[in-house]
DNA sequence: ATATTATGAATGAACGTTCATTCATAATAA
DNA sequence: TTATTATGAATGAACGTTCATTCATAATAT
């Protein structure tokens, strides 16, 4: 079966096979010997890759992290109008979260790391996604997109993908595709057009 | 300090300091020990008022969503105009959550309970949030919210604001007041009005 | 006195991690 | 080619620690 050699693959069998676990149990019921089983590798084994399970977890967490931004952007053309590029994006994430439910399931235990773990990975996460900031800040200044802060825009372009995907995949809720166009453009509405200038009785914003 | 009392509230304070501990430290590096310390009562005590730990943080789960529920819908009106009802459930959400930081850290760790625990958990949910529901199907028939099935208007309606409010108390972010405002708006906008007729060939938008 | 409630030392299972050992392959020598 | 040696990837039993849970005992209430 597998021979000795120095290993290109055998790291990412590791990776597979923690992404496969913590998406079934979470990080609790998620232990190295049941790893290095499931990994088809001796626990000690785990150790000549990673220095410890922390450090196992937060590489992890980092190869998901540009996977999934690299997937958003697949196929990003700055040049078309500013709403399909952002429908295109969207539907990039919704393929990927779809197509890797380990990685879907996985992804938000990743949000229950140390703050300060957060906070890093949330900025490296930006720095990938310079082509969706670009998008904002071209909205923002034409107009077609309200203006609000970067964090604020996400919360409406990407958190409720993550969110229904799982539901999704957990069967507790159903997407199909002439759906997927609805929340779409749900999603767009909720980020397009200057800021809405009265809510209740107030005063326009600018 | 109170040596050994009946115990009404006891289980309030092991409660609490569950909050307290999974908000900090996540359900790794939580410990019964901890928590007895926390609460201040003996390891044993707790398995007075639960059967184990995983009874305990089911239990609290139940408890987090019904006082989650409950906040939700504080000074609801049905007699209110669909927005301001809506507007008025929004900002509870945030709100609690500002108010309630330990349980907005907590909540997101549930999401990765077994699969037939959330599905328990989300039908749970509904059956408190039937105002909310109700909100949602007069929306539809009036055609002043968008034709989508109830789970897909909550991924706009609750996941942002859980989000933001996680990277606001973290500090990520920070939200005032009035971007409060805009962000309700935003999320008014994602679900209002008749799904949209045109993806991509673009009439004019209002 | 009796029942109820609380305690925390004791327990054993499970955990992450280590390290002495193995062995297929590579390198070198004949 | 064939024999000998060197290598380091892979192993998994063993280690020390930590954990959830139990239970004999103590404290309090009735």
């Amino acid at each position: 079966m597998s021979p000795a050699k120095p290993s290109p693959d055998k790291r990412e069998a590791i990776f597979c096979a923690t992404i496969k676990l913590l998406a079934k149990y979470g990080f609790h019921g998620f232990s190295i010997k049941q790893l290095a089983e499931e990994a088809g590798v001796a626990t000690g084994t785990i150790y000549l890759y990673f220095k410890d399970r922390e450090d196992l977890i937060r590489e992890l967490n980092t190869q998901i992290i540009n996977d999934f931004v690299k997937a958003s952007l697949e196929g990003h053309d700055p040049q078309l109008p500013l709403k399909q590029q952002y429908q295109h994006i969207c539907f990039n994430i919704w393929q990927f979260c779809i197509e890797n439910s380990c990685i879907t399931h996985c992804k938000a235990q990743f949000d229950h790391l140390p703050p300060d773990v957060l906070r890093s990975q949330h900025s490296h996460a930006w720095d990938g996604l310079q082509p969706l900031k670009h998008l904002f800040e071209q909205g923002r200044k034409t107009q077609k997109i309200k203006n609000l802060p970067d964090d604020i825009l996400i919360s409406f372009s990407i958190e409720p993908y993550l969110y229904l995907a799982r539901q999704h995949l957990l069967d507790i809720i159903k997407v199909d595709s002439e759906q997927l166009t609805h929340i779409i453009d749900a999603s767009w509405d909720a980020i397009a057009g200057p800021a809405s200038k009265n809510t209740n009785g107030q005063f326009p914003q600018e």
